[in-house]
RNA sequence: GUGGGUAUAGCUCAGCUGGUAGAGCGCCGCCUUGUGGUGGCGGAUGUCGCGGGUUCGAGUCCCGUUACUCACCCCA
């Protein structure tokens, strides 16, 4: 077989890259369960309609077609997910009888859109998100916890400090009712822009396409500018001189928000009241988050989230939902492509085995059993070669310890990285615990290196 | 979908106005006789993306094609 190319937008990792992605789920499921957060695993498939629903036609689905199928439009009317909302949205109703609310769910899987691909946009991509699902009424403090999670458990990761960007629609939207625009959706989507488009394009939309004044978007703008890391902001937007009732809600919800995410906030994890995210989706109707990491803004949002009134409904009840959504591919690809994000072996193995002949293979195959008896793992050596390419051998891949059984039948284990060889027995002997697994190295940009 | 760029050894890349395919790193062997890394010496690398054309002759020029890649759009 030639050798294959690399298929765009879908990425695969080598080992040492895959171990710190399987770590990055382990922290999350970690902290998710921590907080009783019960994990699902939803079918790759949804049918059409529900893929298609809300407008949701640019997301650029795959569509699924058996090969016997009799014609090309015969399919059956199926499509990969392209998130992990839509068919929570479809599981929770589905399962309503089954489930008991509030019901928090995690879930860590693939998602697959048909997109360009392009750094941190891939066809194929893993996120991991976190939802609080309600019947009929969600109380608001659910917003304050799925957020507090989520930090919780991404501060935990081997990643670059992370920025979470908080607002809500109710404050925006009571604002802008409370100057007079007669379309605050409209109004939302445009000032969305803003981190595309410079502060005039904006304005001049505002009032081309939202039908305002000038001294109305200029008041708008005036809204969006305000970021602050504490409650601050309340005053701030106090004194536009705005009233409105929905406003009033807006900002005791978003300083909830905030004030709740105080004891997450560390150098690694920012937490802000950013009053120009809007989120261009129509369907978040309280709080909405957006997650960048600091340094990478050009990645854009590598995760989002909010509140939804109704984040799925069977036409009896509603199910209003609140959660975030964090993008792991979308993070740790891009670093380990740099270079910046690796585990320091090739293989689990902590230990090498040396193999003295082929004939003494039992006995190199009992130390490793003794070893892994008590979780250390180890393998033996491929063949007899020389202790020097056994050596050679343990080096190349990062085991950083060999075991040796000497003529007498005594034993003696060589850290390669120190050279330091001592006896040792294989019933006892253990390895420093940080030896025990991988170890995850981050460069930071810097370029120091460092374990976490 | 729109517009650029690229495709040569395992990797990163050189290869001029067409004339027998190159470097660095890595890999293998020996120095080193069963304990690696540093050093010295030696060695192997290849459908020059694919197809066609021009030419005595194409990695090089022309056409086509595929893949990758960057930007726009959009999002995790």
């Amino acid at each position: 077989m030639a050798k294959p190319t690399p298929l765009s937008g879908f990425p695969e990792l080598l080992p040492e890259q895959r171990f710190v992605e399987q770590q990055v789920i382990d922290t999350l499921r970690r902290t998710f369960e921590l907080h009783g957060f019960a994990g699902i695993e939803t079918r790759a498939v949804e049918p059409m309609d529900q893929l298609l629903r809300k407008g949701e036609t640019s997301k650029e689905v795959y569509v699924l077609r058996r090969l016997q199928e009799e014609s090309a439009e015969g399919h059956a009317g199926i499509g990969l997910h392209f998130d992990l909302t839509v068919p929570f949205a479809r599981y929770v109703v589905e399962n309503a009888g089954k489930l008991e609310f509030p019901f928090r769910r995690y879930q860590i899987q693939k998602a697959w859109r048909g997109e360009r691909p392009q750094e941190g946009r891939y066809r194929e991509f893993t996120q991991a998100d976190i939802d609080v699902v309600m019947k009929d009424e969600l109380p608001f403090h659910f917003d304050v916890e799925v957020a507090r999670v989520m930090a919780e458990g991404l501060s935990g990761l081997p990643l670059p400090p992370l920025r979470l960007r908080v607002n809500n629609r109710k404050l925006i939207e009571g604002f802008y009712r409370g100057i007079g625009a007669a379309d605050p959706q409209t109004v939302i989507t445009i000032i969305d822009k803003l981190d595309k488009l410079p502060e005039e394009q904006v304005a001049a939309l505002l009032v081309s396409d939202a039908g305002l004044s000038e001294q109305q978007a200029a008041q708008c703008l005036q809204l969006a500018t305000i970021t602050t890391s504490d409650t601050t902001f309340v005053e701030r937007v106090r004194a536009l001189g705005v009233q409105h009732e929905l406003l009033d809600t807006g900002l005791q919800e978003l300083a909830a928000v905030i004030d709740g995410c105080s004891a997450v906030r560390s150098d690694r994890f920012e937490v802000e009241a950013s009053l120009s995210l809007a989120r261009g989706l129509d369907y978040y109707t309280g709080t909405v988050f957006e997650i960048y990491m600091v340094g990478y803004e050009f990645l854009k949002s590598v995760g989002g989230g909010g509140r939804y009134d109704a984040l799925a409904s069977d036409g009896r009840s509603t199910y209003p939902g609140v959660g975030i959504s964090f993008g792991i591919s979308r993070t740790l690809v891009p670093l380990m492509s740099r270079g910046l994000l690796a585990a320091d072996r090739k293989v689990p193995s902590t230990v090498l085995v040396a193999l003295v002949d082929e004939e003494s293979r039992p006995e190199s195959d009992a130390i490793a059993s003794a070893l892994r008896s008590r979780g250390i793992s180890c393998e033996v050596a491929v063949s007899a070669q020389k202790f020097g390419k056994q050596i050679r051998y343990a080096e190349r891949r990062g085991i950083p310890f060999v075991w040796f059984t000497n003529a007498d039948g005594g034993h003696e284990v060589k850290d390669i990285r120190s050279g330091e060889q001592v006896a040792a027995d294989p019933a006892t002997w253990t390895p420093p615990n940080e030896d025990l697994r991988p170890q995850v190295l981050t460069v930071s940009t810097s370029s120091t290196t460092e374990e976490i």
